[in-house]
DNA sequence: GCATAAACCAACCGACCGGTCGGTCAATAG
DNA sequence: CTATTGACCGACCGGTCGGTTGGTTTATGC
């Protein structure tokens, strides 16, 4: 393993589990096992490095994404599920990553908001929108509601589940108590609706 | 207004802003007009200046859940359309703490989230939840699903807006323009379901 | 063997960090 | 008037920060 990527490595577990301005470049030069000085001879500030982890992460998260996206072609609400099962197991599966790219946005820097829509989140907004459309035009899903809105909401409860979780363990009397069943649930009612079904509609659109 | 408040709506402001460790005390000091000694007049450490801020700010959002609580006697999809828009209106009012807590949850630290369950969000789930019931019982809402999972889903969506706003804003041919109508959007698909009405239901939980 | 360049590091720098100290000042109490 | 007290601050402390410097080691090509 080259010495810049053990250093990315280090840096990455470092700031997702802590944040930048809590990791001194001493800390990551000892957790590669170089020197502090070695660091900066490949990257140029500490800021440097932390754009270029944010940007190997984001990488990352492209890769997996599009690994999900390569297989659907069926409109059934069973391979909806299948893909919002798949996506939540690799979230966790890359959770410090997820907490960086969370952590990022809770600062709230459009322009980086901005790149991430439109170099990382963007394919797996458009695949997934496409998805929908299909299973709307199969007569599985409704054809009255926006697929932006419903694609959003499907990947919202992995990205919800991953931050709060904590949270949702100690609530009292909670349902929860495993992620991956709680994470079916939400989606399954997602799918089937709060409504009782035949309950007149009170509200469309 | 006393110097203890001056210094804790500084240090919230910043906190909240840019984290903890990217804000020095003496910054804190200057934005609230005082020395740096005098903010170690009124509290021992940085973390207990930051823990007081938490602990203020957290405060806040039990206060106004409890307000919002008040008054709700109806159990209509409408009454709970108005809690969710109402909940929407405080969040996005105190945006500022909201960014605060999810920052905190990024560190992924669990006794904090345990405190924050216990003492802050459990009086909302428990209200919320009851909510829920009655509205059930009342048949308005499936009577198959828990409650639990119902209340989360429901504060989730305001929550994950809040977070993630500026990403939606930027995805490619995006349906997202204002806030407000987002999370009505995403609050009506969470009523209604995906799954078209007089489709046979697939999977059931 | 020798030159060249990249990889690497101990030692160092000025700036700034969280935190302390000794003290001033104004208000209040006796 | 004096004694006490809490609010407040300038100056300072040890230590760490991000970053630099000057140089050694290691690998490569000829």
């Amino acid at each position: 393993m080259s010495g810049e990527t053990k250093i990315l490595d280090a840096a990455a577990s470092l700031f997702s589990a802590r944040g930048v301005d809590a990791v001194s470049i001493r800390e990551i030069a000892e957790a590669a096992g170089i020197s502090k000085a070695t660091v900066f001879h490949y990257f140029d500030s500490k800021d440097t490095l932390y754009q270029a982890v944010v940007r190997r992460s984001c990488e990352g998260i492209g890769a997996y994404v599009e690994q999900l996206v390569a297989r659907e072609d069926s409109h059934s609400l069973a391979a909806l599920a299948d893909y919002h099962r798949r996506d939540f197991e690799e979230m966790q599966a890359h959770a410090d990553v997820v907490r960086l790219v969370l952590r990022e946005l809770t600062l709230g820097h459009d322009r980086q908001a901005r790149a991430l829509a439109e170099d990382v989140f963007g394919g797996q907004f458009i695949h997934l929108r496409r998805l929908l459309e299909k299973s709307q035009q199969a007569g599985t899903l409704r054809s009255d509601i926006d697929t932006g809105v419903a694609a959003v909401s499907m990947v919202s409860i992995n990205l919800f589940l991953l931050l709060v979780w904590p949270v949702l363990r100690h609530l009292p009397d909670t349902p929860f108590v495993r992620m991956d069943t709680a994470a079916e649930s939400m989606f399954s009612l997602l799918i089937h609706g709060l409504r009782e079904s035949n309950h007149p509609k009170e509200q469309g659109k």
